[in-house]
DNA sequence: ACCCAGGTGGCCC
DNA sequence: GGGCCACATGGG
């Protein structure tokens, strides 16, 4: 697919769907937060183990790094996997309290550097670091999550094997480096998997259609 | 009673 | 280095 097409397509998602605000949190560290939470897990359910966290004053790495896993775990709760990401959000609430004093603003690496420091925490990997990457830091990092992968599959745009890194670079060499872009188009990109892409498709009304006349949808 | 949701790490071969 | 598996709640 050529750039241009691309950018087509992002003008055609954002007249249908609208902007989509993303990402709804209070702080950047929220956002971090939020983006370990929501891990295989439906955003409804993040808000409220949010939720829990903000009224028990834990939305700061200061807070959280002092606070019991079982409290944490408990929560969480809502979110699902909640001992699995009590432990995670721990490690992330240390290792960021302890490399940046838990400021997001003293995270002035290079983008790949930070990107190397978080996927060496336990429970960070590619898209929850690309995700605190792109929404909490503003870095020019295109996420790729399952919605991204199953419209660019059924499309015929990328094997259904293609690794993270394949399915990133698809979007980055044939976008502007620009994170509000990203930001934007990821955002559509699920809102488009959740509408008529879903896993039992509507694909007489998918609005990729038009900008991808040569391709069909495989479903 | 199913299926799905803004993944990740461990274990096996 | 890929293929399974566990992890768990809440909504349709």
């Amino acid at each position: 697919m050529e750039p241009d097409q691309l950018m087509r397509v992002y003008e055609r998602l954002l007249a249908r769907f609208g902007p989509q605000k993303w990402w709804p949190a209070r702080s950047p560290f929220e956002v971090m937060v939020g983006a370990v939470l929501t891990q295989n897990t439906a955003w409804t359910n993040v808000e409220k183990a949010i939720r829990n966290l903000r009224a028990a004053g834990l939305l700061s790495a200061r807070k959280l790094v002092g606070a019991p896993r079982d409290v944490v775990a408990e929560l969480v709760r809502p979110s699902g996997y909640y001992n699995v990401k009590a432990d995670r959000l721990l490690s992330f609430a240390r290792w960021f309290w302890e490399r940046y004093g838990g400021r997001v603003s003293a995270m002035r690496g290079a983008t790949q550097e930070l990107r190397a420091e978080l996927l060496a925490v336990r429970g960070i990997g590619e898209e929850t670091a690309d995700s605190m990457l792109l929404y909490a830091l503003g870095r020019p990092v295109f996420v790729v999550d399952a919605y991204t992968r199953r419209v660019l599959v059924r499309h015929g745009l990328l094997g259904a094997k293609a690794p993270y890194s394949e399915v990133q670079r698809f979007f980055e060499e044939r976008l502007p480096r620009d994170a509000s872009l990203y930001n934007e188009f990821h955002a559509l990109w699920v809102a488009l998997g959740k509408d008529v892409c879903r896993p039992s498709p509507r694909c007489e009304v998918c609005p990729l259609r038009e900008c991808l006349p040569d391709r069909v949808c495989a479903t």
